[in-house]
DNA sequence: GAATATTTTTGGGCTATCCTAAAATTTTAC
DNA sequence: GTAAAATTTTAGGATAGCCCAAAAATATTC
């Protein structure tokens, strides 16, 4: 079978490079791979090869490279478990920009399926948590450099409340909106998803479904389509799939 | 030189191992090795060669095999990561007991210095801050499972500020009091370390200093020694070393 | 103390990764 | 349209890690 071996962790690093360079450039070629990974090029034809072998890329000697659509498929895989390590630490952690990135290189190719969900959904937990939120978050990147909280945690608990009611008090004026009127950037909770049949399903395979939080990374000025970030993942939502996507701003 | 070379996430592998049987059976033998790893005798003899050749192992052919001193600090830090990171995944990923020993297994060759720092520091501070707490934590392991926070958010947040209240009433009574106190399993925060010069040195060169949280793992009917962790060390201290450690229990 | 059992080592093989250097091919420049 | 430049591939070598089978060393038993 050619898929049956499994990737070791630099065939997942090649996987990665070429979706990347494949992305910016158009097109992948072995000088390109070996320069983002700083091999030589004899190694990228190696592994071309052994990604070839096991149905990944389109590869032919001299040719341009390119992910078939199950090579597509791990590669976004490896990118997510990158993605969702370089944000826990980033965010959670308050680890800078460029440790976060590299410690989720590493990390990538070491993290279970499990660990990884339970990362996604704690990260929406710290989020949607009244109790915890940006601010509680924010706390922790200072008590790491000063050794101390923030501020008087009475006033701390207290702002928490307060922020609670304001929200408690918009959600009894109703203010659950489309997904399709939130801005780049804005995150929300998905509280129902009214679309019918083929579109719903199309939908919750991606990880859409309520509870669950969603974050606009850009939206065309048509509003089609909305690129969003759901546990992790990219997707692209169509106009119509994206208005059916009913949500709680947060 | 002979610790020069870096070491491989396998030769790590092997002086964890090296440490546990020694520990469990006194002294080490090949057999025993390959029995915990599952790896093949002679696999075993190859890999005490190269920890032998970095000065890591005392090692000759036939002969019980022993950590140097290089040795135990080298498997005394995969350890502590290893440990470190399967209490995150279990403490604060909610993650069962066999799956956070497995992932702390592949992830502890990954971690980064400072990554596995702010873990620490990150559950230090989850401990100490009155806004998350072991209640908050317990409910990510809730919406984990149901996928909704687990009670009323407001009465939630109330409980956390009496609880923050009954906290500043029993510090306005001073009730920090000597590590000596504590029992097995309580957890403090270190408010002061009264001790002169070269005890106060050891102590502080450990890692044991104000503001960072302890934990009593066991102690001897006479208090001496105390077997304590600070951040995600195993420290075994004095009498007279605990005594001058003055905490707030939690 | 000799025969047997156990443990450890040696030797040979396999895979994966990377490198350098040389050959093959494609691209570019005139 | 061909020669030079750049790129890609092949070939050969190195290291690391793992395995197995068989030999060597050590322990155990009678």
């Amino acid at each position: 079978m050619a898929g049956s071996k499994s990737l070791t962790a630099s065939l997942e690093d090649y996987l990665e490079a070429i979706f990347h360079v494949a992305a910016e450039k158009g097109a992948a070629r072995a000088k390109d791979i070996s320069k983002r990974m700083k091999v030589n090029s004899s190694s990228v034809t190696g592994a071309l090869r052994a990604l070839a072998e096991r149905g990944l890329v389109n590869y032919a000697p001299y040719d341009l490279v390119t992910l078939t659509p199950e090579g597509m498929g791990v590669a976004e895989d490896v990118i997510r478990r990158h993605e969702v390590l370089r944000d826990f630490f980033v965010k959670v952690l308050a680890v800078d920009e460029a440790e976060g990135e590299e410690g989720a290189c590493k990390m990538e190719h070491a993290v279970s399926r499990n660990i990884l969900e339970r990362l996604v959904q704690y990260i929406d937990f710290l989020e949607s948590c009244p109790r915890a939120g940006s601010k509680w978050i924010q706390g922790f990147g200072h008590y790491c450099n000063v050794g101390e909280n923030a501020e008087d945690c009475e006033r701390c608990i207290t702002l928490c409340l307060d922020e609670l009611k304001k929200r408690r008090e918009s959600a009894e004026g109703e203010i659950n909106v489309s997904l399709i009127d939130l801005k780049p950037g804005q995150k929300a909770k998905i509280v129902a998803i009214k679309s019918r049949g083929s579109t719903n399903k199309r939908v919750t395979d991606m990880g859409v479904e309520p509870g669950a939080m969603i974050e606009v990374e850009r939206a065309a000025l048509s509003g089609d389509p909305v690129d969003v970030k759901v546990k992790g993942y990219h997707l692209s939502l169509r106009k119509d799939e994206a208005l059916g996507i009913i949500v709680e701003p947060q």
